[in-house]
DNA sequence: CCCCACTAGTTAAATTTTTAACTAGTGCTA
DNA sequence: TAGCACTAGTTAAAAATTTAACTAGTGGGG
């Protein structure tokens, strides 16, 4: 009987795709890993992401916005990785309610042991089945998503409501 | 400096605009969801599958592949959709071992009562603002992952290890 | 037939994530 | 410059998820 009806068909297929892959892409991601590195995919990308800023360091509201996660999971994410060694915290020199997460040695060494790995996962399982034109599809189309649902954050209104 | 590297950097924003949009989107879905109807995203797509199935009821195993969830998992979420009666859960006739989930008139009502709200949310969020070529593209490249991924599952062996 | 290795699903314990309440600090404004 | 609403981040308790062990049942080979 469809409950999908009210989006056209091709869109709802696309949409039944776009979903189960990515759950599936996502889950294999993770699995590998951590099958050769004892990371979780959030330690990986709390390690990116750190290793790119300046002083390898970054604000702990500023790290949880571009990870998606919320405040607390954050501090959850990063004292476990702090008793594990692979960052550590500072207080903000500028903002005394603020504090940062600091990238360590042993962080960036686990991290440029991990990324060959991980990158070789992404290009096995997504990348290396891509044309250009369909990478460059992906890019316009996500980066367009990402822009808009940053803006709606604040926007507390969600979606039309007839 | 970049461990980026190893992944062409046009794949590189590619994979990084896919994975923050659809971070952000399903967490949005998510509010958006919650915010009209009592159901996460995961109750939903239960009670879509269960709708769909012939004689509205699945093997427990058979949802749990298609929602990419652990078996416990699995056992966890339909007790709980049980608890608020979305669904109901039988012994299987054919293998003792099994048992199906069956969707129950309450959880169709309430799935015909969330699905325009969630539906026009994945309207405003994602597809009204793609162009017909993009919804091709986006179709044609998850189904190929999917389809791909399914089919590692069993197959054991990850990534090619050099 | 009857073992025995394998499959389906559940359960219990440990870990992670969410929710809600809270502490501390900031900065506007009156 | 004192009051106050707001922001940053943490904490504690509840809910969800994973991991590992387990129960029951199946089905094929000997």
């Amino acid at each position: 009987m469809g409950v999908t009806e009210s989006l056209d068909s091709t869109r709802a297929a696309a949409w039944r795709a776009y979903i189960e892959a990515s759950q599936r892409l996502f889950t294999q991601l993770e699995d590998d890993l951590r099958a050769d590195s004892d990371l979780t995919f959030a330690d990986y990308h709390v390690l990116v992401l750190l290793s790119e800023a300046p002083g390898q360091r970054l604000r702990m509201g500023e790290l949880a916005g571009r990870l998606v996660f919320s405040p607390s999971r954050l501090t959850y994410q990063i004292s476990s990785m702090q008793r594990r060694g692979l960052v550590s915290k500072e207080a903000c020199p500028d903002d005394r309610r603020g504090s940062e997460a600091v990238l360590t040695a042993a962080g960036l060494l686990t991290l440029s042991e991990a990324a060959p790995h991980h990158l070789a996962s992404v290009r096995t399982h997504l990348m290396d089945d891509l044309d250009d034109a369909e990478v460059a599809c992906l890019t316009r189309v996500f980066d367009r998503l990402g822009t808009r649902l940053r803006a709606v954050r604040t926007t507390s209104s969600t979606h039309a409501t007839s």
